[in-house]
DNA sequence: ATTGACCTTCCAGTGGCTGGAATGCCCATA
DNA sequence: TATGGGCATTCCAGCCACTGGAAGGTCAAT
């Protein structure tokens, strides 16, 4: 399989692939005659395993983590569990970040008449007000 | 006023502040003899803009934008709540894809044991499930 | 005169890619 | 056999918004 056919497979674009390769999360088989790489299924596995880490949010530090745990057979499944309880919080956290803008927005845009006059609550708050 | 003066009253690091001046956000007013940076109040209230706007998510280049609307006097609050609405749904896009990736972890460590045993469901997902 | 806090510039690194240039490989068709 | 198109390669650069650190200059107080 080249990196194109991997990317198909894996959802990756071949930059990501290469890109992994380069930080030493996953190197290709072997290189053919002509210098290309060539994947086989347990790389295009490794990928996938990757590309879901990712969408669930865990840094690539994190994923090779998981890798290396996923590689262990006498893993204990507490480690994986402590990672991903790990990545729970972090993610509450942001929420509560995100939520606390959007809140803030909600209230400012509120308060915009939004028309062609040019007083504006948003401005005024950002320029002077405690935006709580 | 100096710029530790400045990043007291701002709460920005002075690392930061040059760097908004590298990217012509904000410039002191002048410099010292010994070529330090000197702001007046007017700096500092803009600083204080950006760093409000930067608290809501707002990128830099959009921070630019409204510190454009801010100083136009002729502006359309309009614009400027257009800006924040913009902002709002992409708080709420980033606040789905965190809630989607928290509702995928919880489920995954809910069937997790989570001891010294090495079998894992999390692993076992990550490595072929289709996570939902 | 010396200390120490502050300031200066410049370079480099973070994370996780992504774009683009210049070049090379492989295969099918005319 | 030439040629074209779709792959692939490497390398450099850029994105965002800073942050760290080195090497040095300034300023106020002792």
């Amino acid at each position: 399989m080249n990196i194109g056919a991997v990317a198909r497979a894996t959802g990756l674009p071949p930059k990501t692939i290469r890109y992994y390769e380069s930080i030493g999360l996953v190197k290709p088989t072997e290189r053919s005659a002509g210098n290309y790489r060539r994947y086989g299924e347990s790389e295009v596995m490794t990928l996938r395993f990757v590309e879901r880490a990712r969408r669930l949010g865990f840094t690539l530090k994190e994923v090779a983590d998981l890798l290396a745990l996923w590689r262990d057979k006498t893993r204990a499944s507490g480690d994986v569990r402590a990672l991903a309880q790990a990545q729970i919080r972090r993610l509450d956290a942001r929420l509560r970040e995100l939520r606390a803008m959007r809140r803030t927005l909600e209230h400012l845009v509120e308060r915009c008449h939004g028309d062609e006059r040019p007083d504006c609550p948003i401005l005024d708050e950002l320029a002077g007000g405690k935006l709580s």
